[in-house]
DNA sequence: TTGTGTGGTTGCATCATAAAACCGAATGCC
DNA sequence: GGCATTCGGTTTTATGATGCAACCACACAA
C-alpha cells in the first residue's frame, strides 16, 4: 500500500493498533499462532501465502513484540515463532471480528466454524461492553474523553 | 497490494471480516462515522487521507453494506454517508483494538483519549469473553468447532 | 558426496496506493 | 445574471507493497 501512511505517531489508540495489526495477513498469522502453529512452514502451508511476505510479516510481528522467536523446541535446530502476552492480548480483537462476521455476514452459511468454550462445548456469548458499574453500553452511550493528565500523585 | 488475495470465499469468519474491514483506512472511517461524521469533506479533513482513496473506500464500504448514502440532510444538495446497523456492529471491534493499544502499547502516554460511559464519565470495562453460562474465558479455554449442521428443524 | 527438506531471500511483473492536478456541479457573493 | 469558491469526487502519475517463482543456505540423512 505504498508508503502506507504509518499511524505510529497517531494519538488515536485504534490507529496505533492498526499500525501493528492492520494489514491483510497479520491477524490471520496471529489467529494460527493462537491455534498452536509455530513454524514458518506451518504458517505457510496453512495460510497459503507467499513466503517472502510471510517472512516480512513475521519479522514485523516480532519487531512489534507480538511474536517472539524461540531458538528451537522439537530438536530441529530451527526457530519457532511463539506469541508473547501482547500477542495473546489480541484475542478479543479476533473474537470481535469473528462475531461481527457471524452476525452480519451476507452468507453466514459459508462460515465453517463456531467458537465454543472448551469445557462445555457451547458457543461463547457475544462480547459486550460494560460500564465500570456493570451497565451494558451501546455505542451511543459512550464517548471519548481526553486522557486524564499523567496523574503524578497530584490527587 | 496486488491481487490482494480476497478472503471473500474463505470459510473463516475472521478472514471474512478482514475482507471488508482489513485495510488501512476502513476502520478509521468507521470510527469517524461512529463519531458522527457524515460528509466526504469531513472525513477527508479529519483523516487527512488522499481523496481518491477515500472515494474508493467509501464506495467499498457502501458495497459491503457498512455505510449507506443518504440523499442529503442539512439542505445542501450533497449526499452523506451514514452507518448501517452492520456498520454500527463494528463497535466491539473498535473497542477491542482500542483496549489492546491501551494495554500493550509501548508508549501509552501518547494515547490521547479514553473511552468512557457518557452517563458517569468513567472509563469502560475491558471487553471480556464469557461462556454461555457466564464463566470468564481465556483463549486457552476456548476452541473452534465445525459449524453445527444447518439445523433444518431436525430437532 | 549427493540428495532432500526446511527456512528463508532475491528478482521481477503487477497492481493498489498516495499525492496532486483536474473538473463539473452547487453554493456564495455581488 | 456573472464570477469566485467550495464540495465531491475522477484522472493522472510515481511509487512501492504484493505475489510468484527461482534461488540460496543450512541441517540432516544416506
Amino acid at each position: 500500500m505504498v508508503k502506507r501512511t504509518s499511524f505510529e505517531g497517531d494519538a488515536c489508540p485504534i490507529a496505533r493498533s492498526l499500525d501493528a495489526l492492520g494489514d491483510w495477513w497479520s491477524l490471520l498469522i496471529i489467529r494460527e499462532a493462537l491455534f498452536g502453529l509455530r513454524r514458518f512452514g506451518e504458517f505457510q502451508n496453512k495460510l497459503g501465502m507467499a513466503r517472502n511476505i510471510l517472512a516480512v510479516r513475521l519479522r514485523a510481528l516480532v519487531d512489534h513484540g507480538i511474536l517472539a522467536t524461540a531458538p528451537a523446541s522439537d530438536g530441529s535446530a530451527y526457530q519457532e515463532y511463539v506469541l508473547t502476552p501482547k500477542g495473546r492480548g489480541t484475542f478479543p480483537i479476533l473474537v470481535a471480528l469473528r462475531q461481527w462476521s457471524e452476525e452480519f455476514d451476507d452468507r453466514p452459511e459459508e462460515i465453517a466454524t463456531v467458537l465454543v468454550d472448551r469445557e462445555k462445548g457451547r458457543p461463547v456469548k457475544k462480547l459486550e461492553l460494560r460500564a465500570a458499574d456493570g451497565r451494558l453500553l451501546t455505542p451511543a452511550e459512550t464517548m471519548v474523553k481526553p486522557r486524564p493528565a499523567p496523574r503524578r500523585r497530584s490527587a
